[in-house]
DNA sequence: AATTTATGTCAACATAGCTGACATATTCGA
DNA sequence: TCGAATATGTCAGCTATGTTGACATAAATT
């Protein structure tokens, strides 16, 4: 039988329906999900590309401008990344002078993180567009709406994420694999 | 003056002031976003990560169980890359056989893809746990609570993306640069 | 027959993750 | 006080996924 390459038509197993609500899966929201965050992404994107920055600086200028004088290990915690991928992406931040280290008041060990003016500019340059994109997007809802959509997304997320400043005593556990 | 290094407490223009709302800027639902689309998309990784495939897979399996038949211009016009990083991960999904090419049936130049059986149980494995925590993240919102969220994550999208499948006609204008 | 279109492919490069290994300074506990 | 644990930094190399640019082939179009 004629069967080697992949371009036949009458071929084995080939599927042509769309995967529809098989399952009950929702994929609209799946998919409002990936386009929604591929666009609000690309917003700060496009300034950064300006500036030689990438996404990875700009979570770090993010959270650094959100809590200043958070640690290295509580910024690691956050981003969820190893310490030698921080390292590339804060060095660069830091030599050029959008962050800036304070050995920490109790325990010298630490390098807590603070923006500068310039960092501080950075990061309200980057949220900006984002901020007004939300803006546009919750325009036609109310407030319970817009409650709803907060709840939503706090749902979204793994409980073990704190939500606001970390309780900086339990930062244990955070980096040795 | 003593200014070097960079760990000095009474510094220049160190900012330690955390940015609130700034500028109405809505920095909640940027972070929520941030860390709701990261955890979402953590379900799936972990599965990939044992088929040997990543997220660019993932995303090609997706859109091809979603609408089987379409063209390469048509999924690299949704996914938004290059038709060379595209051409990687689906040379792979096509060699290990999750994904069947089809000569067109009008125009023989273009390669229709569909799923085979086990790209639909691929993208189904990947969609579950997705589905899930969005159940999960919807639980106590009753009907308008979930319309708010599907018109505002539809609100974040530019409005260049059609939502449904795409008018194949217009799929000029994909790819040249 | 010449051109355009749909797709594929080679080569090189950038970003941003990762692991493993090791160094340094500081704090802490016995 | 000394050794272990901790916070951070750093070197080296690997992977995944995106990018550009250039070129090839087959089929459709004019």
């Amino acid at each position: 039988m004629s069967h080697t390459g992949a371009i036949n038509p009458e071929s084995d197993e080939i599927l042509d329906q769309p995967m529809g609500q098989a399952d009950g899966i929702d994929f609209e929201i799946i998919e409002l999900l990936f386009f929604a965050y591929r666009d609000f992404i690309s917003d700060p994107d496009a300034i950064l590309d300006t500036s030689g920055f990438g996404r990875a600086h700009h979570r770090v200028v993010h959270f650094v401008n959100r809590e200043p004088g958070l640690t290295v290990a509580a910024l690691l915690d956050t981003l969820k990344i190893t310490k030698q991928s921080l390292a590339r992406v804060l060095k660069q931040l830091i030599d050029s002078g959008y962050i800036a280290q304070v050995a920490g008041p109790e325990d010298r060990r630490q390098r807590r993180l603070f923006p500068t003016a310039r960092g501080r500019d950075l990061a309200l340059a980057l949220a900006r567009p984002q901020s007004c994109r939300i803006a546009n997007a919750m325009e036609g809802l109310d407030e319970s709406g817009r409650a709803a959509v907060k709840t939503f997304l706090s749902g979204m997320i793994n409980s073990a994420n704190r939500s606001g400043a970390a309780d900086q005593s339990d930062a244990k556990e955070g980096q040795h694999r």
